[in-house]
DNA sequence: TTGTGTTTTATTGCCTCC
DNA sequence: GGAGGCAATAAAACACAA
């Protein structure tokens, strides 16, 4: 772009005053002579400055440019000004270049640079941000596979127990006694704190175990018990499908059905009661 | 002193807006 | 179509270890 190039020549020609009340007469010395030949914009103050000599200008302005750095005062001040405001009006380029002593696109060209250093900057807060919310994801996590190994381990140890009790029922001539599953019914109900609603034909309980896993009890109003698993809660699907899969080992389990939370045509929904028949008060799992 | 990495200043090309 | 912003980049200036 020609109207750009080569250092200030064809954009924002701008030249102070020898005479300027500039507040950074400090930074002038780096715009003398002594520097013009290391300076673009240098160059031109020299210019106005030696506008007699026109060899030596001659010699000097066609030497190959060399950039150079503003003096700590000019930072600070453009700092200053950049806090204010990262965007710049064509007034305050001006204005700011007239106090600092520069061409008016050498202080665009700084805000310019500036903007791009802020940039990158909050990119790095915000990728800090976020590796931070990824670890606390990740710890999270973490945690969860672990509960969810000890629920698993939990349901097999469960499972286990109920076998044995199978096992144990089937072996006695007692069949009243075989079909109670007091240790799931024990070891369940001791694990968990339960709250009260009605519903229906049925007493709704919604129950907590102590792994802070939700899930509602229906107990019948003949006193049977049923559990509804929440269908917001995963961890407790992945705990109802690995009962299902143990279902198989269990004799005698019924499938009643519920729709909307009443009871009603036990063949309607596809969904499975993990309980036994012909309990009085019998603990089991819905499972979907 | 010199090689090397980093920072700063400036350019270029493209894009958007008026 | 010109002005100005931005991303990418060049290159000078600077810092610093060896």
């Amino acid at each position: 772009m020609a109207a750009r190039s080569f250092l200030y020549g064809g954009d924002d020609p701008f030249i102070v005053p020898r005479s300027s009340s500039s507040s950074f007469h400090g930074s002038r010395s780096m715009l003398s002579f002594e520097d013009r030949g290391n300076g673009a914009s240098g160059g031109q103050f020299w210019r106005s400055e030696d506008n007699g000599d026109d060899d030596e200008y001659d010699e000097y302005f066609h030497q190959p440019e060399k950039k150079r750095r503003l003096t700590a005062d000019q930072v600070r001040f453009l700092e200053k000004s950049f806090v204010s405001d990262n965007k710049l009006e064509p007034e305050r380029k001006i204005q700011l270049a007239k106090e600092l002593g520069l061409q008016p696109r050498q202080v665009a060209i700084w805000f310019q640079n500036r903007r791009a250093r802020w940039k990158n900057k909050q990119l790095e807060k915000d990728y800090d941000v976020l590796q931070e919310s990824y670890n606390k994801l990740k710890a999270n996590y973490e945690n969860l596979v672990k509960e969810k190994e000890k629920l698993k381990s939990m349901v097999e140890e469960l499972s286990d127990k109920m076998m044995l009790q199978e096992k144990g029922a089937s072996d006695s001539s007692s069949t009243k006694s075989a079909s109670q599953p007091h240790v799931l019914e024990e070891d369940v109900s001791k694990n968990m704190n339960t709250g009260y609603g009605q519903n229906g034909n049925f007493i709704e309980k919604t129950v907590e175990f102590d792994n802070g896993v939700h899930s509602s009890l229906i107990e019948r109003v003949d006193s049977s018990y049923v559990f509804e698993p929440e269908q917001s809660d995963g961890s407790l699907d992945e705990e109802n499908n690995l009962v299902k899969m143990l279902l198989p080992c269990v004799d005698g389990y019924t499938s009643p059905k519920i729709t909307n939370g009443d009871y009603t045509d036990p063949h309607s929904v596809n969904s499975y009661y993990l309980g036994f028949p012909g309990d009085e008060q019998a603990f089991g799992f819905w499972s979907y």
